[in-house]
DNA sequence: TTGAAATATTCCCATATCGGAATATAGTTC
DNA sequence: GAACTATATTCCGATATGGGAATATTTCAA
């Protein structure tokens, strides 16, 4: 079995760093194609392949304006990946942890100490 | 060029659904692969692949306690998805979007109206 | 209608992947 | 050290991928 395709959803598509920078150019605001080309310097078939694939897992919306093609961040599906993030929130912020891992490195520099002795 | 690696980065092993099954369940506290084996009833061989994985880019860490060995969620590595996520926070808190895509989709709906009238 | 601009799609291939089965390794207990 | 427990690694094959190059499609303008 396979990868899982990037069009399964939205984690599988951000998995492409190259979509995290497009994604994030978009974050400036709606963009035409040629604005991303311009703006980041890769081949224009390499752009509108990774935009389709971050439309068909809704990452991005799209308007057509002429000839153009105006594309723009859809907060919705980016809300769930931060919202999956999230769960684990009390494991950067809360204290606890850090100290629990305070005593974990202690001991085990305590018994990396003793097999070195040995 | 192929995919990239699933070690290259969180985001690219976040991609895997089972891999973040595997996170949730370590969000309920430290635990030893045949914990995760029983958990969630994959074979075993299957757990110790993708807890590599997770171990290779840090989004777990692990422990030895006598023949187990303990897995444990990484926070610091799971933040860094949930800060990139947060960068596009404003695309689904501020309001002025939603105006926006209502105003955007009145005019679609009075474009469409003329289309069909011809 | 012919042309040009803006964007999308197709074809090709080298490659990393996931799962399954079997096996290897490390640690414990007697 | 032999048997057992807990976990990791290897070997395998089918498959979707991302980039490059070429080409197709859509839209506007003259």
């Amino acid at each position: 079995m396979p990868r899982a395709p990037t069009t399964l959803d939205p984690f599988n598509a951000v998995a492409e760093p190259k979509r995290r920078r497009v994604l994030e150019t978009l974050a400036h605001g709606e963009m035409p194609v040629n604005g991303l080309v311009h703006t980041l310097g890769w081949p224009q078939p390499m752009i509108s392949k990774h935009l389709s694939v971050l439309k068909e897992v809704g990452l991005v919306a799209m308007r057509q304006k002429g000839r153009q093609r105006l594309y723009r961040v859809n907060g919705q599906r980016l809300k769930s990946i931060h919202d999956w993030a999230k769960m684990f929130e009390r494991f950067w912020t809360h204290q606890l942890d850090r100290i629990k891992e305070r005593a974990e490195r202690k001991a085990r520099e305590q018994s990396q100490k003793k097999g070195e002795s040995i």
